[in-house]
DNA sequence: GCCGTTTTCGGCCCGACTGTTTTCAGTCG
């Protein structure tokens, strides 16, 4: 995909600009388009072979940035960011990623001491020649070695489970404080991306309570939490810690009258907040993170609802809050109608320990069980996954065998509380190299229900991959495509595939596209989804649990379908259990 | 550099906190 070199080349500009000290705009608009790029479904290079002006349609996208996407598109390079990058070293753009240290600080120490990276900066920085140049002092110098230390150490931003456990913990110790009458997390945890910068959390005081000198407990308390490692600032209002999993914690404590403003304005994106503050700006009123304002009058802010309605919105969820089309989309009267949790009937990915399951059959099948589901699917690994000690025919035929009889047993349970349970026999099934399945036509027919996914050979080309997949999904047997990508967030980078072939050849061949809910999968991602709906694919939402303590993953599906403006139709396990296999009936499969 | 039922030119979000300063620039979100 071009998209994410397209979207790093205009970063880099857009950092370079800054350092440069250009109008501020234009680097916006680099930022920008960065950033919509970066997160747009459809590939440039493709979207320019069937209709070049569809990209300038894009939003942000002009005849300027148009022309130096199609440079990239077509040599690889653009001449403007080579001529910036001979200027100014791309070791300087390292240096931005320091705390308190931006494009005038770069520039300042690249042109007074000549240092070009990280570690001549920590070379001058441990001499001594930092603290000399304007603006500059000994303890401006200690914090750059710190965070010269800390960016090695932590680099990479927090998988979204990760950082609800910080923020689920810290939320917990703060609610010791008897001030404290609301609080939630805000930012980017709060929409749910499949990785977080920094946890923002609100605080809301009841009115009267809210007093500088209760304030200020609420915010001593805060920096005496027992994981904090450094405190970066302390004020009236805000606090900023980082915990020593290097995660940044900021804290804010407001008013309950303006608490809604406040949680709008922090939950963001930016980019969304910036369309609402200039959609408010045209209607004659403010808004900022204090309310709706009429002049100097407070109109509204309590609720989070009044910063929409101000603007003649109705609410939009914090999911799919980017300035991707959810404000026309509002303004037109199609939102999407989200999908929640209590919509899921049945999870049909999950493994025992006759493969790579902690957990026994009777024990998932129990605990799947008490989640309510009305429906399951055991599928344990094929027996080509080896390392795990894969299933061959005769202990998969076993083990339907054992479905048989647990379907027995939970029929009579079932009857208790009037509900039905179906346990469906399948199997995670390995897409071989070649495009074939891991087991014979007359075993897959046997199985209810299976999710195929790739397993081995991620490096083939793309044009390999994608193919490898779409013979797959010609195999009448074949209904889901487990964890379409194979990245793991973090650690794995997905494999080379065209995502839009896939979704084609689901459409075409009934086949439904798992969203696996494990937290470092999250795979397909919000943005795939959205284009699978767009196109009209079916989507399935598995937790992939290997214990029943992951059931609970289901959870983080569900966030990442709702930023991928899924309804309940789009995904087929929420179908009731008969007419989940009519499905299946009438869309070829079986 | 982008954008337009206020504009093809003149806008483009804005407040809190820190460190180094003597009133504020830079950074951050």
């Amino acid at each position: 995909m071009i998209n994410k070199k397209i979207a790093d080349i205009f970063q880099e500009i857009a950092d370079i600009l800054e350092i440069q000290d250009e109008n501020v705009f234009r680097i916006r608009s680099y930022q920008k388009a960065a950033l919509t790029i970066g997160n747009l479904a459809s590939d440039l290079e493709e979207m320019h072979k069937k209709n070049p002006k569809s990209i300038k349609e894009i939003s942000g996208i002009g005849e300027d940035l148009y022309n130096k996407i199609v440079e990239i598109i077509k040599t690889g390079k653009c001449e403007m960011h080579q001529n910036l990058l001979e200027h100014f070293p791309p070791g300087l753009l390292d240096m931005l990623r320091l705390r308190g240290i931006g494009p005038k600080k770069v520039k300042l120490l690249y042109t007074n001491l000549g240092v070009k990276d990280l570690k001549e900066l920590e070379k001058a920085a441990m001499a001594g020649k930092v603290r000399d140049l304007p603006g500059m002092g000994e303890k401006s110098e200690r914090e750059i070695l710190k965070s010269i230390d800390d960016v090695q150490r932590y680099s990479k931003r927090t998988p979204l489970y990760d950082a609800v456990q910080d923020a689920d913990e810290i939320i917990k110790y703060m609610k010791e404080n008897k001030f404290v009458k609301r609080i939630e997390y805000a930012g980017s945890l709060r929409r749910r991306q499949e990785t977080i910068g920094d946890i923002d959390i609100l605080v809301c005081t009841s009115h009267k309570d809210n007093t500088p000198k209760n304030i200020k407990t609420i915010m001593d308390h805060f920096i005496k939490y027992h994981y904090t490692e450094k405190i970066l600032a302390h004020g009236p209002t805000k606090s900023s810690t980082i915990l020593e999993s290097g995660i940044q914690v900021d804290l804010r404590v407001l008013d309950e009258k303006t608490y809604g403003a406040a949680l709008h304005y922090f939950t963001g994106s930016k980019a969304h907040n910036i369309k609402i503050r200039d959609m408010a700006k045209k209607k004659g009123l403010k808004v900022n993170e204090y309310g709706v304002f009429k002049g100097s009058k407070l109109v509204g802010g309590a609720k989070e609802e009044d910063v929409f309605k101000a603007v003649g919105l109705p609410y939009i969820i914090p999911e799919i809050r980017n300035d991707d089309g959810e404000i026309e989309a509002a303004l037109k009267g199609e939102l999407p109608k989200s999908i929640e949790l209590k919509d899921i009937r049945g999870d049909l990915h999950m493994h025992t320990n006759e493969t790579d399951g902690a957990l026994d059959i009777d024990t998932m099948v129990k605990g799947m069980y008490e989640t309510g589901y009305e429906y399951i699917a055991i599928t344990d690994h094929s027996k080509t996954s080896t390392m795990v000690n894969g299933l061959n025919e005769k202990r998969l035929l076993k083990q339907m065998k054992k479905i048989d009889d647990l379907n027995k047993k939970y029929k009579g349970i079932a009857g208790a509380d009037n509900r039905e349970f179906h346990i469906l026999k399948g199997s995670e099934v390995d897409i071989l190299p070649d495009g074939s399945l891991d087991y014979s036509n007359e075993i897959l027919a046997q199985m209810d229900i299976f999710p195929a996914s790739v397993h081995s050979r991620f490096n083939m080309s793309e044009a390999q991959m994608t193919e490898r997949i779409i013979k797959a999904m010609r195999n009448p047997h074949m209904k889901i495509l487990g964890h379409p990508t194979g990245r793991l967030i973090n650690r794995r980078e997905p494999y080379k595939v065209d995502m839009e072939a896939i979704i084609d050849a689901a459409i075409e061949y009934g086949v439904a596209l798992e969203l696996n809910s494990q937290p470092y999968r999250l795979d397909l991602n919000d943005m795939y989804l959205r284009l699978a709906k767009k196109k009209g694919a079916k989507i399935v939402i598995n937790t992939d649990a290997h214990h029943t303590s992951q059931l609970a993953y289901m959870q983080y599906g569900i966030y990442i379908a709702r930023r991928g403006w899924l309804e309940k139709n789009d995904v087929l396990n929420t179908l009731p259990f008969e007419k989940l296999f009519n499905y299946w009936k009438k869309n070829g499969a079986k």
